[in-house]
DNA sequence: AAGTTATTTCAAAAAAAATTGAAATACCTG
DNA sequence: CAGGTATTTCAATTTTTTTTGAAATAACTT
C-alpha cells in the first residue's frame, strides 16, 4: 500500500493554477483577514430585514426612536438593540434633541442605503 | 390630568413629513418586506469572514473543495456546511467532475465578488 | 422637586447559526 | 466487487444573536 499526497487536486485545475503562477500568487488577489472581517461584520449588520427597513426610513426622512417604532411597530426595547447595531457600526447616528433623539444616516449609510432601497 | 396623544414626534420632524406629503408617501421609498428579505438573506450569507475568503478565492480560481479546504484549513464538514450556504443562496454552484466538485461563482456570485473582493 | 415622556440598559430566556466528529454517499480504480 | 478518495449529511453541542419585560437615564414641564 504506497500512500498517496494527500489533498490532491485534479489535473486541470492544478494546470490552471500553474498557469497562473502557483497558489500563492492566485492567494494575493484574496483580501486579508482583517479586511474580510471588517466587511463580514458591515454584511451582519444589513442582514435583517427590519435593520434594513429602518435604514430604508431614514433614507427618506431623519426619524426620532418614536417614529420609526410606529413604522415598524416592534418594542422600544427591541427597536433600541438594532438601532445600536446599526450605530456600531457606523451606518447611523443619533443626535439628542431635547427628549428626543433624531437618527439620520452617516454617510456611509447613505451610500449603502443607495444601494439597498433600490428606486 | 389630561391625556396626550401618544406617539408624538417633534414639531420639526411632523413638518417634514408633512412636507413629503405624509408618511404614506415616504413609506412609498421603502421596499416591500418580501424584497427586504430577500436582500437580508443576501447579507447574510455574506457575513462571514469564511464565506467571504472563499468567495474572493473562487473569483480567481475555480476550485475543488480539497483546493478551498487547503486555502482555508477548516474541516471538511465545517466547510460543507458554508458551501451549502453560499450555494444555497446563490452566490456560488458546484459541478461533479468524477471524484471532486468544482466550485465556481455564479453570475450574480461574480458581481458580488467584483464589489467585494475589491482588488 | 415631582411627574411625565422618550429612550436605553440589563439580565434572563428563546431562537438561530456554527462547530464537531462520526457515519453516509458517490464515484473511481484495480 | 473491494478498497480508496472526495465530499456531504446528521445529530449533538456550543456559540452567537435576538427577544422580552423590567428597571434605569435623561430631559422636559409644572
Amino acid at each position: 500500500m504506497v500512500k498517496k499526497m494527500p489533498e490532491n487536486v485534479p489535473d486541470d485545475i492544478a494546470e490552471e493554477i500553474e498557469n497562473k503562477g502557483g497558489l500563492k500568487e492566485i492567494l494575493k488577489n484574496v483580501p486579508s483577514q482583517r479586511e474580510l472581517g471588517r466587511s463580514a461584520k458591515m454584511f451582519k449588520a444589513l442582514s435583517d430585514p427590519l435593520r434594513l427597513k429602518i435604514i430604508c426610513l431614514l433614507r427618506v426622512q431623519d426619524s426620532c426612536v418614536c417614529l420609526i417604532r410606529s413604522v415598524v411597530n416592534i418594542a422600544y426595547s427591541k427597536l433600541s438593540y438594532h438601532l445600536s447595531i446599526l450605530k456600531n457600526s457606523g451606518l447611523i447616528e443619533g443626535e439628542r434633541k431635547g427628549n428626543y433623539i433624531i437618527y439620520r444616516l452617516t454617510d456611509l449609510g447613505k451610500k449603502v442605503a443607495g444601494e439597498v432601497c433600490k428606486k
